[in-house]
DNA sequence: CTGAAAGCGCTAACAG
DNA sequence: CTGTTAGCGCTTTCAG
């Protein structure tokens, strides 16, 4: 009759680890794991006076659960991932911000991925970005689903939200580009301006999809509804960089004849760089030239330009909260949430005429 | 006799999931689990043939292994955190990008953690920062840590790099920010400026350490070199913000009298804020006032900045590959990098003289 | 070079 | 309300 030999453990743990397990604790409140498991869940069932008792014997013992054991238990790990293009850019690094808080909140952690470092054909390769089993959900920012992707996702069950793309079976949050392009170039209508020049994306930007033609064509509106229309010369694309923005201003506003009297720059960032190409020029702002924002930057305020104010922080917190309430299993409602937008009116606008 | 009776899942799989394990593959390649295990994973001693074998079963049933399940049987998460005060500022999102990057490349995630989001009195309710074998390390970027934490990641094993912040027992990346503040104001000195204004962080500032105190100092033995000193009232608090660098210079601009010829401001932000708050007031940069930054944010060049350059992203990346390389097992050489700094002269400063 | 077997620490039926 | 028990899917001795 062989006695059930105790076995040395399996493997050695990493250095210097000394942790007590859930059983440390059911010994010292003298219960059973599983009610350890329930009372410090706060699940129901459980006596007032045990879960007390419980509670007392983890804290002596500074007991933390493995989040590995129950990840491997019950098959959700409280980690969700974003994933953006790049994380080292004002508007990524605001919506993560906004994630973070929201995840932080909620007791889940928060992975950030670039979709540069698990790049196409990578995820061809380890599935869905290679997250499966990692993540309970994932946001995506501006990031591109291919069909494969879509339907493993609805395979595996992995929750998902996408920011500022709206991709069918997932709900989303973005704005309403086209009413950006209104209200920026509707503003400079109103304020008399007739020949107005856009600062844009660049067509072949895999990253920013409908956001650069949303905005124009909400510019075009605005010029439409004003009896103007928009040369197509008048668009020139300036990489949502302050450096685009200042070199594709440098076209607009270098030309001899057919000058535009206002600039509508599709990001703050890239109206910076208009503001510099100004100043190169020697042209003033608002004098000569007017010129509208989006994003309302932190700089913006103090450079005193006027553009249409968008909060990121919270699309990243919406979206966050919209994929936990989705992991909390309440489903089903797959919503578009199309965050509004204002008109900030600074220094940089000006009416054509006086 | 019992006969080992075939189990009923003891817990549903969240809706959907439909995955092949480690035993799917066993069996369609013929070997055992371990085989498998060993296979992929790359050791050595499987006959080259088997692995093949084992690799193809597992690419044709698109086998992935759970992670959960082999972090929990090896004890390692191949996961990292980078603590941030906040994520949402140049600086610090630029740190992560260049963690990001190294990790994805070594198949490590990336948990971000704001450190407001697990405030002090939450780490030490629940650990040090919770995070306990959630991550095998973590990155603290200007985070300041207790001896509590200290004594508790030698206990537990958790790996630590610190950026910014020396902190005693961990390697750390940092700059020399005394020779930051020498750099530039030894510049200014050079160009014969004898009033210079310094345009700081908050003493208050749990944030940044010594990095205002060593950049200060610099700036201090700069001017000893030149036998001049640093008048306190030439020190005005920044907040390292735009807007706090716009106040900061309105005061030291401002002044009827002593009013300094240049400006050290110790970020480019707050620089752009100088940039801002000297138009506002008539004055010429360079004509009337020069002025030097830090950091060479993407906006200095096109603003013409003169500033002290540093490697941002590339800080972030040397912390993580520093943690992994301590994570290998490589262990043992506690290394503090400093890293270089350098001055790039543009056109925000001017010899004081001609 | 390969297989068998014992867990890693926790959760979730199920039966009291 | 609480204990028993059977795994979650993988890694790692140990014995061939």
């Amino acid at each position: 009759m062989a006695a059930m030999s105790p076995t040395r453990p399996a493997m050695p743990r990493p250095a210097g680890a000394d942790r007590s397990t859930i059983e440390d604790v059911a010994v010292a409140a003298g219960v059973s794991v599983a009610t350890v498991s329930r009372a410090l869940r706060g699940l129901p069932n459980v006596a007032v006076s045990t879960r007390a008792r419980v509670q007392e014997a983890a804290r002596g013992l500074n007991y933390r659960p493995d989040p590995n054991a129950s990840r491997l238990a019950a098959g959700r790990s409280r980690t969700v991932a974003v994933v953006v293009p790049f994380i080292n850019s004002w508007y990524f690094a605001n919506v993560v911000a906004g994630a973070e808080a929201v995840c932080a909140d909620e007791g889940y952690d928060l992975l950030v991925v670039t979709s540069s470092s698990s790049a196409a054909d990578a995820a061809a390769v380890t599935g869905a970005f290679g997250l499966d089993r990692r993540v309970d959900g994932m946001i995506f920012v501006e990031v591109a689903l291919e069909d494969a992707h879509i339907a493993e996702f609805a395979r595996l069950g992995t929750g998902v939200v996408t920011i500022g793309q709206r991709t069918a079976p997932f709900p989303s949050i973005s704005l309403d580009n086209v009413a950006v392009g209104r209200l920026a170039v509707g503003h400079l209508v109103e304020l008399g301006h007739r020949h107005i020049g856009v600062l844009a994306g660049q067509a072949e930007d895999p990253v920013h999809f409908d956001v650069p033609g949303d905005r124009i064509a909400g510019a075009r509106a605005a010029l439409t509804a004003g009896g103007l229309d928009l040369h197509p010369t008048s668009v020139v694309a300036g990489r949502f960089t302050v450096e685009g923005g200042h070199d594709a201003a440098m076209v607009l506003l270098g030309r001899a004849e057919e000058r535009p009297t206002a600039l509508f720059a599709l990001s703050d960032e890239m109206a910076f760089g208009a503001l510099l190409a100004a100043r190169h020029l020697g042209l003033d702002i608002p004098g000569d030239v007017s010129l509208v924002g989006v994003d309302d930057h932190e700089m913006a305020a103090p450079m005193a330009l006027t553009t249409v104010r968008q909060h990121v922080v919270d699309v990243g917190a919406r979206a966050a909260a919209a994929l936990l309430h989705q992991l909390g299993a309440h489903a089903a409602v797959v919503q578009h949430d199309v965050r509004p937008v204002e008109l900030v009116r600074r220094g940089s606008t000006r009416r054509i005429d006086p």
